[in-house]
DNA sequence: TTTT
DNA sequence: TTTT
């Protein structure tokens, strides 16, 4: 059935990316999204943080070439993860999937160890990458939710 | 920033009408959107159940023409809702705010009790509204999330 | 670049499924989708005439189980095609490429001759396809548009 | 019926802002919107030249911050106009007409002249607005499409 | 040229 | 007719 969610927002950290046992890649992160509107009691725009999950070569573009504070538009289907918290209840999480990512502003010139990004789409330059030394955040689970899922036998969820 | 969603599904059950302190309508339902493709590990195609909430004009009509097991077309926003859970944990609810609903099937002529809906987009006929004696599903809170809102002097979230 | 249309309508004619020379399927239609907003003018609703194509499995899928009257949830891109008409003239013509294509209402039981159209996004039952003797509506060019096309070696459009 | 668009795309010129007879603003622009694909004949990628139209403070907006090279991104509705060449034929145009314009790119600073946008969505700063001596691009119309519209009784088309 |  |  339909499902197809278009956001644009700013990353609130740097991507992580992981591979799945067979060497999948999947990039994880949370964009920003501002409402367009005020909320009425706060007289503030209120911010939504939604999480996005990218495959593929699409992940390996998003670890490429987004960092935090990016502006990134984001086009793909919203989907429910089940997840056990660590009392042992049973979660749900909203992600969206991504299939597609573009920029949403431009590389700042002044950028320190700033690299060119490719032209729109384009995935030519081989930018060096940065490294998060951490998990780019807290995901739902507390541990790895891609550890254990191979994808070269039919065990991956996409 | 952009933040558009378009969904299709069926309702899990009939929607459940409210209204603020200050009479605004507020419709909450869930959809069963159908994923297009099957898991690769379970061979099946699995079910994204998302929640709904429409405001105003959309609130009435949506509790007057859609009942359980309906497909609808779901056009808003999604928002992320931050609620306490009854262990006093702060938690994170996704919900599309829709901001127009159509019919996504046509009417059952066989319908028990069945009454005509009005054309695309109609509010003309005031059909027997469907009055469901609970609450139509579980909320993320356990208490009504709409009880303490007003509407008429800035309270409301949207 | 980000380029996403989704649109409901309903068929103005069968579709017309045709082939490229190298075999891949093509179908095109019109769809009617009426405007939510009455035109402040006329005090009606009016209705815009957007052509779409479809290739390949979709276009399969359309043609099988789509017919004049049928409500379709259509996504895909908006594009421009360049075409000469009659006088010599340059001209353009916007059109949909479907990658997706819903019903967006249910078969009627009391079709004459009807078939039970495959549960959503089904493509099992190999149901009786209506065979359209003329061309299902006059594209912009006075001729086949894809009669010229191959797409094997690489002249494909898409 | 549901018809929703989002595109991204650069100004092939600069906005083109005019005024109803009652005043209302209106601003017409077109966007060059890069296909993501190569062509498997030319082995490059198209672009599509879409029109855009927006009204009262979307018009304003857009003829206030953006100029021509500018990326934007741009949802809205896919509408067809009629319109008469000048041998009276009846021709129809594709048009999207805008509901929110963002920037899908950043102010360049080093901009001969530049002038800080406001923050996304912003509508602050009273920027000095370039004046377009001539018509920005050619309407379908050899006329001014809009000339003869008053939105204060009834005859606007939105 | 669609539909209710 | 845009842009990198």
């Amino acid at each position: 059935m339909l499902n197809r969610i278009i956001l644009m927002g700013r990353l609130a950290r740097d991507p992580e990316l992981r591979h799945t046992q067979s060497g999948t890649p999947v990039a994880s992160f949370r964009l920003a999204v501002d409402r367009d509107f005020k909320d009425k009691t706060t007289g503030e725009k209120a911010t939504d943080w939604i999480d996005v999950v990218a495959w593929r070569s699409t992940a390996e573009f998003v670890s490429r070439y987004f960092t935090k504070g990016r502006m990134a538009v984001v086009e793909g289907r919203l989907q429910m993860r089940d997840w056990t918290d660590r009392d042992g209840n049973k979660r749900v999480a909203a992600e969206v999937v991504a299939e597609n990512v573009y920029f949403g502003d431009s590389k700042r010139d002044a950028e320190a160890g700033g690299y060119a990004p490719p032209p729109y789409g384009g995935y030519a330059a081989p930018a060096p990458q940065a490294a998060p030394a951490a998990p780019a955040y807290s995901v739902p689970s507390g541990g790895d939710q891609f550890a254990d899922l191979s994808d070269d036998d039919g065990e991956l969820p996409f």
